[in-house]
DNA sequence: GATGAATGAGTTTTCATTCAT
DNA sequence: TATGAATGAAAACTCATTCAT
């Protein structure tokens, strides 16, 4: 898996050849077929082993006594930092996300509950701010969550080529909040400084 | 190319063989080579010629005389129009996308226009709304521009299974605007009323 | 066609691989799967070809104005022809009918087909013998066609290390006519000498 | 050898894998080769058990004091028992021996000593039928013997949709002995009614 | 210009065989 | 002696691309 990752840096699934993931793994071709049931499934269990460990880590850095503000930036962080870190993952999850959706069947299911698993990390975490009126109450914390996701998600693949400074985790936490028409400026925010 | 799209409502680049595109589009295989220099660019082609065409309907859709926020809306109404009616479009863009940045190269730089005009017919709406004060003035049209796209991808992509009522255009152009945190209730917005 | 039933000289089904069916043939390999639908299809289709040349061979060359005898002769002589100029085809039909007859399905049916036509082909003769008195009445004309069928596969495979002469086309059919027990010797047989 | 004879039921050699033969037969798989040096040894040694317990029974069932054809319809009985009853080996005897003579090699002449067995025990008891002047002298008993052989896999392999009573193993003996001309009917045999 | 038959490189997958334990 | 994880050669099949017509 941690192969198929690797090379998934640069290439796309049907890019990618078994023999290369076996040549990076050091492995014979054939053992992977010892532990896999075929090319998909092992990109499959790649990506899902990946968004578990996301959701491991977001539900591990709930800390307590933080505003809802600073829960919300720390959950940025994150998520934010696993993106980072784990690129090519990323990347798979989003590819063999789409394929999963499309092929139908049990595969769709088993996605799905991955999938949902993630969004109902963040949803709790949204769900707090709720309860605590710092977020509005009209529409489901799920909702919002995936509009936060979606957000992070932007900001990784589409604002590479802008300066750090206009896509920090802090500015993204406060347009969540906020909305593009923000606070009074300049005391815009009570977050601490990203 | 419109082959090409209608095949990719249910199939991806590497599951959709030439012979197919040819006989669906009724032409000989070898006149598809006459056309486009590759395969690659068959889909290429089809997926810039998406975005330019959103991209039109974006300049096209400017009224004036609008509030902020009815423009807002409007844009968004545009845009989800064009993704629920050219749904494996909006697949193609993505995917070849994805494969356009990674190949690096001139293709790269070509998307990347594409992209950017995109882009920047959104900015300048929201560049409207720094002028007007109705958006703050501390980040970059492009970088809102991105994430309210951003929004909408989500909308179309994740939330297929929310009720229409919660992921409707007033909300996301609300969301995006007032943020999560909301505007003072309930006198809330002087949007009209999805 | 020509090709695979060549290379089944030395070799069965599954030892031999397409890629030698192409190169033999002088095609690309691709090429084969335009006129077959896969391995099994072009073996399937080559043995059923040899036998249906055989049932032609066999309703050619039915004379008039002989004998029983004479008649059954000529045929034990025309199938012993074709089993020795075509024995890689004759091996196929053998090894591809066990295939067809075990995989179940349309294939079973289809060679079950091809196969009646070539037992009827001699059932007519031996049928024609009933007609005559020449041969007995209680058993059907198929069932004994298969038995001469079987004597001249048993020759063809089995009693290659005999002399010709105990094997001679015209010790098969008196053996069929007449049993091992044999007419009254000497005068033994209004056959003609082989 | 049991599980590789049990498999056979239903697939071909090239079908079975020595991970199902192990695993039927609760071995590991390495320990097939502490017994047997190949794939190929394995099945041709199964093929060959039940060539030699063919011969046994053959041998074992020749009883005293009877006529030449009770003794012929017995041995039918015999080897149509041992057909019916081990239907997988036989087609393993068949399609073994087509690959053993084909390989030529010490394999080939392995095979056909053990085939020699089986003939010439058919052989012994048509030598008796010589010797008592039931069956004609021309030809020798080896070649008959076959030709009793051929018609028993006739009857095995093509005449599964004939009605028992046109494929009896006293028809089979009958036909032998006095041909499709037969006896004068209605008297037509000493033979034991089946 | 249009075509589609031919091609063969490239891919997934299987499985007999080995060998360290 | 028994095991079964690991292997990689081999094979079927696909499909982008070419090119003679």
């Amino acid at each position: 898996m941690q192969a198929a990752e690797q090379l998934f840096r640069t290439r796309q699934f049907h890019e990618i050849a078994l023999d290369e993931v076996a040549r990076v793994a050091d492995v014979g071709k054939g053992t992977i077929y010892l532990y896999f049931s075929d090319k998909e499934d092992l990109f499959f269990q790649t990506a899902v082993s990946g968004y578990d460990e996301m959701c491991r880590l977001l539900l591990k850095n709930v800390a307590n006594g933080l505003t809802f503000g600073e829960t919300l930036l720390q959950t940025c962080t994150t998520i934010s930092d696993f993106f980072r870190r784990r690129r090519p993952l990323f990347r798979m999850i989003l590819s063999e996300g789409a394929r999963a959706l499309e092929s139908g069947g049990g595969l769709r299911k088993r996605w799905l509950e991955h999938r949902k698993s993630m969004r109902e990390a963040v949803a709790a975490i949204i769900a707090r701010g709720i309860a605590s009126g710092d977020v509005r109450s009209g529409l489901p914390a799920e909702v919002l969550a995936e509009y936060l996701l979606g957000m992070l998600r932007t900001r990784a693949w589409e604002l590479e080529d802008q300066p750090e400074t206009v896509r920090s985790d802090a500015s993204i936490a406060d347009l969540f909040i906020h909305g593009v028409a923000g606070p009074a400026a300049p005391e815009r925010s009570a977050l601490p400084k990203s």
